[in-house]
DNA sequence: GTTGACTCTCCCGTAGGGGGAGGGCGCACA
DNA sequence: TGTGCGCCCTCCCCCTACGGGAGAGTCAAC
């Protein structure tokens, strides 16, 4: 009386499909009590109801399983409650992203792209405080908030004073690879110690084609778009990595809506 | 003067990957104004890039694409925003389901399993008007809501009195395969004619191993693997289709705790 | 002519399974 | 003793929406 199912009475049982629980013994997350040598047959048992019930909890959550075995595997309650939380959360920035699109897509339809004001200016050549590294483009607006931040404490931490709005430049590879090096930076007085991941560069001046963007990153594509256009239409040889200005940021407010952010396409190389 | 740009350089001006570009022109999502016949490089103009704009925010919304397509492809404005609402509610229905999920599982972790009160009892043979189809399992809940809902209304029109619970008969292979054939029956006096998909039958007697399971039949499945403990434990033969019953349901009240589903798993076969 | 950046096609991989082929196992029914 | 049915097995291909990388052609500048 092992009281045991097979794969069949136990999918009725879970409310699981036979091809997902193969699929979750293959992948080891629930694997048979039992299986027969001659046959191959599965066999599960009672007390593996209860955490099947759980499985299917997680994945209702869109859990990945890796990440469900983590749960399972967990050695103690607080490590577990620690899995489930960071999932959780991961759950509510999906869900803030999600509105931030329906509000963007709304606008979109409804409200005629707005005129945008683009110009040309010089770039001059300074020496910045900077932070390097080959970045994946969807994590780049939190990357370069922490990095900013660092730059800020680091310079403070040294007593320098920035002269001027903080900047960005962003290899072509981010946009058209998704994958790709990028800088943050603070033009500063003289040179910076190096602390982590802070080093001192000189920024060199570049010609730019410009339009300052209003409001959340969310919606910068437009900003760029537009300034493509800009550029197409006026037959403007484009080269080099990509800036960008931070003139009123997340260093400066939390309320979106007020941020500006002057991009600029390089127009000619200035070596 | 055709303002037009390399895939390089669209991808700059619109943020969607070179990748991403080149599989939206393999799908027909976006294709390029005009590719070099010599070279097969693509070129793209201003006027794609607002429509690139579009397709980004309908893929953040996870939209697939092909309804994408159907988007832009829409006749008129009306059929237009039929699509998008659509894909909004699912949105909605989505975020439902995963709040469910989340206290559903608060619930399981935090809770022991509630005792549950397993009997035996036979249903008798009855006559009933009764919908059959194919279905899926994860439309089932939505399914069998209008299934009894065409039958009331069939039973009303005929000047029939229900003689019994409305209860359900689901095969095997729907949980096991996520798909088989399902039937709900209201059982009742005499033959019913046929209207739409309701259809006269007759629901033969059963042995039945039986559970009251309360609340949303979000839970179910742990209704099933005390069940499903039960009969194992008994040694207990299983055969033939299940049954539910649904003692208190949406045909009487919206508010889900109050719901009231008796499921049986059969015992005998009968003939 | 040569470099280096860019582009092309083609093939493979991802997560979480679904669909189906081809074959073995076990039991009831005639 | 078939034979039919309903299980179960493995193996392989299919799906979405791309990403990675190989190997080869293209373009513009130096």
């Amino acid at each position: 009386m092992p009281s045991s199912f097979t794969i069949g009475d136990f999918s009725r049982a879970t409310h699981l499909t036979v091809k997902t629980l193969r699929h979750y013994h293959e992948t080891g997350l629930l694997e048979p009590a039992q299986i027969d040598p001659q046959t191959g047959y599965r066999r599960y048992t009672t007390d593996q109801i209860p955490v099947a019930q759980i499985i299917r909890r997680f994945r209702d959550l869109d859990m990945p399983l890796g990440e469900i075995r983590a749960v399972l595997s967990a050695p103690d309650v607080p490590t577990r409650n620690e899995l489930i939380a960071a999932h959780l959360t991961r759950l509510e920035s999906d869900l803030a992203r999600t509105r931030r699109a329906v509000a963007s897509l709304r606008g979109l339809l409804e409200r005629p792209a707005p005129a945008t004001d683009i110009g040309r200016r010089t770039a001059n050549r300074v020496t910045a405080a900077a932070i390097s590294e080959v970045v994946d483009v969807k994590d780049a607006l939190s990357w370069y908030q922490g990095a900013l931040g660092e730059l800020h404490a680091a310079l403070s931490a040294q007593r320098k004073i920035a002269t001027g709005p903080a900047g960005g430049i962003f290899a072509n590879a981010l946009f058209s690879h998704a994958r790709g090096g990028a800088t943050v930076f603070v033009p500063c007085e003289g040179a910076v110690s190096a602390i982590g991941r802070v080093s001192t560069r000189v920024v060199p001046a570049v010609e730019l084609a410009t339009l300052v963007h209003a409001g959340s990153h969310t919606n910068i594509d437009l900003a760029y778009g537009s300034l493509a256009t800009y550029v197409a239409q006026h037959e403007l040889a484009v080269e080099g990595p990509l800036r960008e200005y931070y003139l009123v940021g997340p260093q400066d407010t939390l309320e979106e809506s007020a941020w500006r952010t002057e991009i600029g396409w390089p127009i000619f190389r200035t070596g």
